[in-house]
Formats: structure tokens, C-alpha cells, sequence
DNA sequence: TATTTACCTACCGTGTCAATAGGTTTATGA
DNA sequence: TCATAAACCTATTGACACGGTAGGTAAATA
């Protein structure tokens, strides 16, 4: 199960991505506002973020947070596992390769490991801008801002 | 994350098969002990099982658990869905659509609706016979036990 | 009637989830 | 220089799930 910290790390991204967050810094106040999320609860996920090279934040006066990277550059599963650890279906397969003595024996683990590769392929096949809205990722018509 | 009632139903459904479990009763205690698991543990489990039809149990000496179906018509998916409830990769999809303002402009549901119908479909085709040893499935050779 | 088995109820320590609370540092700009 | 706005840091909390353990009761058989 995808816990709050994954998803609500996904609304930040997108946010950012659809509020010119790759260029200036947003101030985590106005993403709370617009995602309707407690801000001191995102302080603790958008920190995750900064640490796990997925945003910059700059203190002060005038700063916020901002992408580091393009849009197109973010795969979900990237952000997802910054925030949830290892996307891992069984602890068996997550443990450190410390494993359990029945690995070479069990029944089941080909298939959590199949399981675990196609879940692995969804995620990181998806990219960031693959979740904004169609005007935003081609702007046919109405561009807000002259990017070129 | 699969927990262990999930996998540890699948051993028992995977053990049960593979020692003639649809014909016979097979003592909880056999099966701890092949599986390695607590039976005191396997005791919790095997009750969810009998409640989800996944088995059925008789008390008494010569008692024991038994499968209710053969085992091509287990499938995987029903099997966890048993023990780890619905699966769903986000509680905006479990919660019983009693959901949140937000699901006409989220910008992520569709992304968690395509997952969450991967996943289903992953465990669905898979069949407990899938799991069992290729002796199990075809016996070529060695045939331990006479059935025909 | 002793034995073997399933079945039932209760409890427990640990950890995670989803926040809240309150304070400190850093940078801007008036 | 100094108020302000922002990020950043540390601690705490209540609820719940996970992975068991413990001990007893009921049912069926030989």
C-alpha cells in the first residue's frame, strides 16, 4: 500500500511542475493551500525530498522549493521510492540479502520476484509528466507563459 | 508489502497440494513442521482460510485441513485477497468509495486505477498449480504415489 | 474414555502511519 | 538594522497493524 508520503510527495511534484516550480522557488505554503494538505505535515515529507535529490529548497525570504531537474527527467518510481523505500512486495526479497535458508527451496519466490519486476517496470516507466494535465505537458492553445 | 498471512496461506495452500491435501485431511501439525512456521502462528491463519473457503477443517482425530476445490481452480489473487483484504495500492481506491472531494481533478487516480488493475490481473491468472514443483504438475517420472 | 485434533479468546511488544507542536536558522527587502 | 518570511529541526502523540504467544474448550475417533 502507497502510504500518504508517496502520494502526497507526487502532488508536490506535480504542483511544482504545473506552477512553474522548475524555474523559481514555490513557497511550501502555497502548495499546502493548493493541495489542501496540513503544511507542517508536508515540512516532513518535502524534507525526505530535498535529501533524496528530488527538490532544492532555499530559506528565506523569496524561497520555497523548486524541481532540480525537468519534469520529463522524474519517473514516479524515482519519487515513490525516495519516500517509501524500496518498492519490495516481500520482506524476503527487501531484507538485505540476508536472507531466508529456504530461498533456494521456496515455492513462491519467483513469483514475488516476477512480481516485484513488472511493479518495478510500471513506475519507473511512468514519468512525471505523464500525470499533468494535457495543457500543461503539450500547449496547443491559450500558453499561459511565453516559454520560447 | 504482502505480510506473512499471505504468504504463509500460500505455503499451506502449496503444501496441502502437494501431500495430497484434496483428498485428505492433513493435521495443521504436519504442515508447521514440513513449513517450518509456528503452528500456534498457522492456527490464525487457517481459521481465515476456513471463513474464506479456502479450505475446510474437520476436528477430531483424523482430523485435519483439507482443500475445498482442486488446485487449478485456486488462483493466487483470491488466496491473498483472503488474508491481506482487497488489494489496492492506495486507500483512495479501498475505502468504500465514501472518497474524497478531490477524485474528479486527481491528477494521480487514473495512474493508481491502471496499477491496481495490473496487479489484479497479475494474481488472478496465476494458479496455484503455478506454484507447485513441476513433479506436482507433470509426473513424468517417479511417480510416488499411484493415482491411476 | 483417553487421545488427537480443530477451534476460541485474550493478550502483548514493537513498529509504522499520519500528523501536531513549538522552536531555530537563514535570507530578503524596507 | 530589523521585521518578516521562509525553510529547517526535534520531539511527541494516538491509533492501529504486525507477528506472534498462551491457555483453554469442543469435537471426533479408536
Amino acid at each position: 500500500m502507497i502510504t500518504t508520503k508517496g502520494r502526497y510527495a507526487l502532488r508536490v511534484m506535480i504542483d511544482l511542475a504545473e506552477n512553474n516550480g522548475h524555474e523559481v522557488f514555490v513557497p511550501l505554503k502555497d502548495i499546502a493551500e493548493r493541495q489542501e494538505i496540513s503544511k507542517k505535515y508536508l515540512e516532513i515529507i518535502v524534507k525526505d525530498m530535498v535529501t533524496g535529490d528530488l527538490l532544492i529548497g532555499a530559506s528565506g525570504k523569496g524561497g520555497g522549493y523548486k524541481l532540480c531537474r525537468k519534469p520529463e527527467e522524474y519517473s514516479v518510481g524515482e519519487i515513490l521510492e525516495v519516500m517509501e523505500g524500496k518498492l519490495s512486495s516481500v520482506s524476503c526479497l527487501s531484507g538485505d540479502f540476508n536472507d531466508c535458508p529456504r530461498k533456494n527451496s521456496c515455492h513462491t519466490l519467483p513469483m514475488w520476484t516476477e512480481y516485484d519486476n513488472m511493479v518495478h517496470d510500471f513506475f519507473y516507466k511512468k514519468k512525471l509528466t505523464d500525470l499533468l494535465k494535457p495543457s500543461a505537458k503539450a500547449p496547443s492553445q491559450k500558453t499561459k507563459k511565453a516559454k520560447a
